[in-house]
DNA sequence: AGCACGCCGACT
DNA sequence: GTCGGCGTGCTC
């Protein structure tokens, strides 16, 4: 092949502005060392600062137009951070999917330079019992050394800070110690792996009852026939997917091929990953937020160089280096949490799906409670269906209670548990069985208002009230964090009647203590769990039985798998119901399912009492008889009718900006552009523009939100992302003012 | 986003 | 003259 002279490079600009490709020469001394996806240092701007950039395109000379003012490649980077080819191709494609810039879609592909603190940890180089021998042949004047020596090998493992502290005495000391090959001083990154290499039990495979072996022979002929197609495991909660994940696995890694397993969150789903690493061990990558940057880089080049097979973890986990990919599942596939809220804001099923087309692999997604997308995927044919009905040990599906909670109020009864549940609650406790108690709101008030006037307390910088925590004794935004005191006179009409209103899990637990004060209660929310370890100690606490009451978040209705659970209590069903978004039955459904599925997995039957003051809705009912397809079948009439997903496809456009008439003109004259455009084009008639709206979240940390939402059939898409494109960022100036920039979600979860 | 360039007013 | 303040537009 003729030597390329010319390549294009995407340069790390850390702006928008200059997300093209741009032409460099190759120097001589150069020709032939560069590599499609080197890492490259380039001269760039007036300046011609030295920046990073990824070689994704090579140019003959002939192909040289009127490019000018071209420069040359100053270095190659040397790294093993390089990208293939398919991963060229993969940043094209997100670019292109998700309107994410070059560098957007790189950094989702190389690993992520996070700085998490390392710590230096000294240990001993010997068996202790050698101890004596080995300080009888240190020099006797070397007294601070023999101190060390003995001090760390009584207590095994220190930081070499407490180290120095404790015997009083320098780095010197330590220096000529691991000169002489006596202690080992190891890097140990601040957070510790969910998971202890040396907790690894060899698990051997379980077998398959009927329903789990039809789903594993049915994947399994795909597999081998070596053709891309999607499938979706319906299977109800505690029917065994697992297993037949793994099952599936052990059959991907006979053919020499590469897996991700996808799960919402890694740190909710401890028991799922602990099974994959107990069956395959060492071939497991797992993939979570808190590896350091070296163990991260270590992982990502073992899966790179295909010595890892089985790479774990949550939605980036997509992004694992796999560059033959045979089997991707995706368990819990209905979460949210599969949608990335940054840029590129990507939803994780369609890149799985991109993957496993490219390299003829089978996509699986396994879920409960599928979402309505996936069903009706499924129902056009797109997708193969796989069930499973039945628990695995053949237990019964928890007895679901719905509670009217207007009749409780009726009959007198104020207080925030129905006599339901309270009874229920004391049967389960008197057992010595546990209770999971669920509530999608954290902190203790929703909100602190003035009796007499009305006023609300609101943070300073989003358009949101405050949330009171009494613990702290204060009010918290939680969406910028800002905190404040609460005041103990109004400050509109200086009235004394500051009172809170609304309940979250803070409340709730307040409450149980005082109505149960003999059982032990743990809160499991993102404010119990944000330091480190914390989560991980609350769900080993509650499967020892060493708590009787989990009262909790969404969190709680993920994943855990406690045998004594037998009671779960939904306080109230309607908060998710009703959220402003199209979603909102969907993830109530979903929700109740999920939470419900956590009680009577094993021994004792589990039953569950839900909450509301909207019994007769249908998303309601159809989970009190854990019927999925009678909820299917409602919700997809009502998509239909109101012409939402999967029937048409909503792209949500934001401007933001901190000065508001500059956000609401922007957003006004690009409203118009986008209108005459559309009309323009006769393949556009059927879209459907609304706004510009202010966003339901008008301000949040200081910015100012106004909102455009096109809802198109799905077979405009091309087009109409053409149109965008031309509109919001080629053109970019002519409609918005200097001071406002856009978001665009094509794919949007929460339309706020 | 930087950064250089260039236009214009103020001041030695 | 010439220094610098800031608006403008380009970055291979």
């Amino acid at each position: 092949m003729k030597q390329m002279r010319y390549c294009n490079i995407v340069v790390n600009t850390g702006t928008k502005a200059t997300d093209k490709l741009f032409t460099y020469r190759i120097p001589f001394n150069l020709l032939g060392e560069i590599e499609l996806g080197d890492k490259v240092a380039v001269p760039f701007g007036r300046g011609n600062k030295p920046l990073e950039g990824f070689v994704f395109e090579f140019k003959a000379e002939e192909e040289m137009g009127k490019i000018k003012g071209i420069k040359e490649i100053k270095t190659v980077l040397k790294s093993d951070i390089n990208l293939s080819k398919k991963q060229i191709d993969l940043c094209k494609w997100l670019k292109r999917t998700y309107l994410c810039t070059y560098y957007e879609a790189i950094q989702c592909l190389i690993p992520k330079k996070i700085n998490t603190k390392v710590k230096k940890i000294a240990v001993i180089n010997f068996e202790p019992k050698e101890l004596e021998e080995i300080i009888s042949n240190v020099s006797k004047k070397a007294y601070k050394q023999i101190e060390v020596l003995r001090n760390l090998s009584e207590l095994r493992r220190m930081t070499v800070t407490d180290l120095i502290k404790k015997t009083n005495t320098s780095r010197a000391v330590i220096n000529s110690l691991t000169d002489k090959g006596l202690i080992k001083i190891l890097n140990e990154n601040e957070y510790r792996s969910p998971i202890n290499v040396k907790d690894i039990k060899r698990d051997t495979p379980n077998e398959l009852n009927k329903e789990q072996l039809k789903a594993y022979d049915d994947v399994k002929g795909a597999l081998k026939k070596n053709n891309y197609q999607t499938y979706l495991l319906h299977g109800i909660t505690g029917s065994g997917k697992t297993e037949v994940y793994m099952h599936l696995v052990d059959h991907v890694l006979r053919k020499d091929k590469q897996v991700i397993i996808l799960v919402p969150e890694i740190s909710l789903t401890p028991q799922i990953v602990a099974k994959f690493i107990n069956r395959f061990g060492e071939k497991v990558a797992v993939l979570h937020s808190k590896l350091s940057q070296g163990e991260r880089y270590d992982q990502w080049k073992k899966i790179k160089d295909k010595e890892i097979p089985i790479v774990i973890g949550a939605r980036s986990a997509i992004f694992a280096p796999c560059e033959d990919v045979g089997l991707i599942i995706i368990d819990e596939e209905h979460e949210s949490s599969y949608k990335s809220e940054m840029n590129p804001k990507y939803y994780t099923i369609d890149v799985a799906k991109y993957l496993c087309k490219r390299s003829s692999g089978v996509l699986l997604l396994g879920s409960a409670t599928p979402s309505i997308e996936s069903y009706y995927n499924v129902e056009k044919g797109e997708y193969k269906l796989l069930e499973l009905r039945s628990r695995f040990n053949n237990k019964p599906l928890p007895k679901v209670e719905v509670v009217d909670m207007r009749i409780e109020l009726e009959e007198g009864n104020k207080s925030m548990f129905s006599r339901s549940l309270y009874e229920a609650m004391k049967e389960s406790l008197s057992a010595r069985q546990q209770v999971i108690l669920f509530l999608n709101r954290r902190g203790h008030s929703t909100f602190v208002s003035c009796r007499s006037c009305g006023y609300v307390l609101k943070c300073s910088n989003c358009d949101i009230s405050l949330t009171y925590y009494q613990k702290n004794n204060h009010a918290k935004c939680h969406y910028c964090s800002y905190k404040a005191v609460v005041p103990k006179i109004c400050p509109e009409c200086k009235s004394k009647y500051i009172k809170f209103f609304g309940t979250g899990t803070e409340k709730v637990e307040e409450y149980v203590n005082k109505i149960f004060p003999d059982f032990k209660t743990k809160r499991l929310d993102i404010d119990t769990t944000s330091k480190k370890g914390s989560l991980e100690k609350i769900i080993d606490d509650f499967g020892k039985r060493e708590i009787d009451i989990l009262i909790g978040t969404q969190m709680v209705t993920k994943g855990l798998d406690f045998p004594y659970v037998t009671l779960v209590g939904v306080l109230s069903a309607d908060i998710t119901l009703n959220l402003p978004d199209y979603r909102a039955n969907e993830r109530t459904f979903q929700l109740l399912t999920q939470v419900a599925g956590r009680a009577g997995r094993h021994e004792f039957n589990g039953n569950v009492v839900v909450q509301t003051y909207s019994p007769e809705n249908y998303a309601i009912a159809a989970s009190q008889s854990h019927d999925f397809s009678e909820f299917y079948n409602k919700e997809i009439l009502l998509r239909r009718e109101f012409r939402y997903p999967p029937f048409y496809n909503i792209i949500n456009i934001i401007v933001l900006g901190k000065d508001e008439t500059s956000v609401v003109r922007s957003a006004k004259r690009l409203f118009g552009k986008i209108e005459a455009e559309t009309l323009k084009n006769k393949d556009l008639k059927n879209i459907q523009l609304l706004g510009p709206n202010p966003a339901i979240l008008n301000r949040i940390k200081s910015f100012f939100r106004w909102q455009i939402l096109l809802k198109y059939e799905s077979i405009d898409h091309e087009i109409i992302k053409g149109i965008i494109n031309y509109i919001c960022n080629i053109n970019k100036g002519k409609y918005l003012e200097s001071n406002v920039h856009l978001i665009f979600d094509l794919k949007p979860y929460n339309i706020f």
